[in-house]
DNA sequence: ACTGGATCCTGATCGC
DNA sequence: TGCGATCAGGATCCAG
């Protein structure tokens, strides 16, 4: 469930258990999620070192130890939990990292689509390389936006989902904001207006920062078994409600397919001008 | 340089 | 009950 305000509740949650700890021993159980894990070097830092600091960036969480930093991403569908010695390993348990107090921080991913990664001091690391700013950071601003999106003529969904131009809005988020900017997700990037950009900044802030909020509310006692997801959908105004009414006007939302993800939206409070409007015939 | 599509992998769900 | 098709909160890679 890794959308930003997990990932930093995450974080939030683990951070405690963390903190100030030795790592006695790490266990891996498989030796790859989406790319191979330098399972050598980080048995090599870890064993015996001491973990000073965690952080997030982006969707990256980042537990800092004296030679260098475990950099963590939990794809599409990982978990991270402090567990103890007697906790049963499920399916898909991939790496556990097994600490002084003797609690145990234990990753999982069925999907496999995230990443355990080593990042030596001084070094760099592709992933944290060229990414966007934070969106709730005072970096990431209107006329920021609206300069970057100058080149891009594609769906105004699919850039503020592109880590390059603002790291963390996701599939839902960026669904949420859109709506409550009023903005189709289909608005060519270059041809919103600073204004709408206007909008858009501030629905992003605010439908993350909401979510942040509610991510630390209602996961606060994930690491203990199970933090049951679906507590988004009582604020999500639009994602997943295909065909139902709209809370604003009761007009069906309507779904499509966008960058090869689902897309929700309100065609009456989000209109597109039919200049923009794709035609059959070209997508042929 | 930007854009869209394919791709990595497992599990849940739905229609037949 | 079983089977195949489809879809899932991400993000990289690659051809055009």
């Amino acid at each position: 469930m890794p959308e930003l305000p997990e990932v930093e509740t995450t974080c939030r949650g683990i951070s405690p258990h963390l903190v100030n700890q030795t790592i006695t021993q790490v266990i891996f159980r498989h030796k790859q999620l989406r790319w191979p894990i330098p399972i050598k070097a980080l048995k090599d830092h870890l064993i015996d070192a001491t973990i000073t600091e965690v952080s997030r960036r982006a969707k990256y969480i980042l537990i800092q130890v004296p030679t260098g930093t475990v950099v963590i991403h939990l794809g599409m569908s990982g978990t991270l939990r402090i567990v103890s010695a007697t906790t049963p390993l499920r399916a898909h348990d991939h790496f556990d990292c097994i600490l002084s107090s003797n609690k145990i921080l234990r990753l999982n991913d069925p999907r496999r689509f995230g990443a355990l990664l080593w990042l030596p001091n001084h070094h760099t690391l592709a992933q944290l390389e060229n990414l966007g700013p934070e969106p709730l950071s005072t970096e990431f601003t209107a006329t920021y936006l609206y300069q970057s999106a100058q080149k891009h003529r594609s769906p105004i969904k699919t850039f503020i989902m592109n880590q390059k131009v603002v790291v963390g809005v996701g599939n839902i988020y960026a669904s949420e904001s859109l709506f409550m900017a009023k903005i189709h997700p289909e608005y060519p990037a270059n041809a919103l207006s600073l204004t709408q950009y206007q909008d858009l900044h501030k629905a992003i802030q605010k439908v993350l920062g909401k979510a942040i909020k509610k991510g630390g509310t209602t996961l606060k006692d994930f690491c203990q078994s199970d933090g049951k997801p679906g507590y988004f959908s009582q604020e999500l105004k639009v994602y997943d409600r295909q065909e139902e009414p709209c809370l604003s006007c009761q007009s069906p939302i309507h779904a499509i397919r966008l960058g090869q993800r689902s897309t929700y939206f309100c065609p009456r409070c989000q209109p597109l001008p039919s200049k923009f409007k794709r035609k059959k015939e070209l997508l042929l």
